[in-house]
DNA sequence: TCCATATGTCGAGACTTGTCGAAATGACGA
DNA sequence: TCGTCATTTCGACAAGTCTCGACATATGGA
């Protein structure tokens, strides 16, 4: 969307994809978007997921590879965020195809993303403190 | 979204994922998605995907079995479309987790998401003749 | 019924991915 | 500098996925 990441191609689609397609990363990924925008350390996650430390490592590098979650160093700690542009970049990389191809499909498509649960943006559906879900 | 498929849970979620984390799945779900809503047949797909009859059918089933296309009988052939209701109660079930956590991260998210190239929906963006990019 | 066309299923080989113990790196405080 | 904590990298094995030839099934027409 704005800088370093992610112009999608198919590639970046791709990996973004795969990245997703693992159940300990798709934890770890919705994990970290529920903690927008704070982050969790790295031991943290490990912790909350139930998965050794070394395991979790490596997904966090897949996830971090496809362009999904981002790292900061905190003292000893890694501190990793979800990068919701990324997700997002993703998403209207498919849209786009449809919109191209018809706008009678892409229409309905769009308008049932814009309303989910709290967009009205007047009414917030939820604090804003993490939820301790783990 | 309305009937047969796709309360996304978690299961199907990465189903879905790891089925479009294939560069000729993905390839395919892009191509039916441009050729929505007519679809194509089986053969077809393969010839201008450039890929083994038996091969491709193994993905078809793939994306099948993840709810991203579903097929139709139509004479000799197999027609195939895009489910993308289904792609959009995937995305909506990743949305939702980062809405329910924050609805700061969540309502940019979501504004960007509503106005990509043509969602106005007075002017359509293109003619609904599908493309003949391959 | 027989043949041609369209598509799916099976099975094997090559390749890729997930997991986790052990060792390495990096940061902090004493 | 040394010890400790947080995290990553390495290496090996098990498990899973992709691909494609060969065969099977389904449809329609002669």
């Amino acid at each position: 969307m704005n800088d370093s990441d992610s112009l999608p191609d198919p590639q970046a689609t791709l990996d973004t994809f795969a990245a997703l397609s693992q159940a300990t990363r798709l934890d770890t990924f919705r994990l970290l978007v529920r903690h927008e925008p704070q982050g969790l350390p790295a031991g943290e996650i490990a912790r909350r997921l139930e998965v050794p430390h070394n395991t979790l490592s490596t997904h966090l590098g897949v996830l971090s590879r496809a362009g999904l979650i981002h790292s900061q160093r905190e003292g000893r700690s890694l501190i990793y965020r979800a990068n919701l542009e990324h997700m997002l970049a993703t998403v209207q990389f498919l849209v786009r195809d449809c919109c191209a191809g018809s706008s009678v499909v892409c229409d309905p498509l769009l308008a049932s993303l814009t309303v989910p649960d709290c967009s009205a943006s007047a009414t917030p559906c939820a604090s804003q403190e993490p939820r301790n879900d783990d």
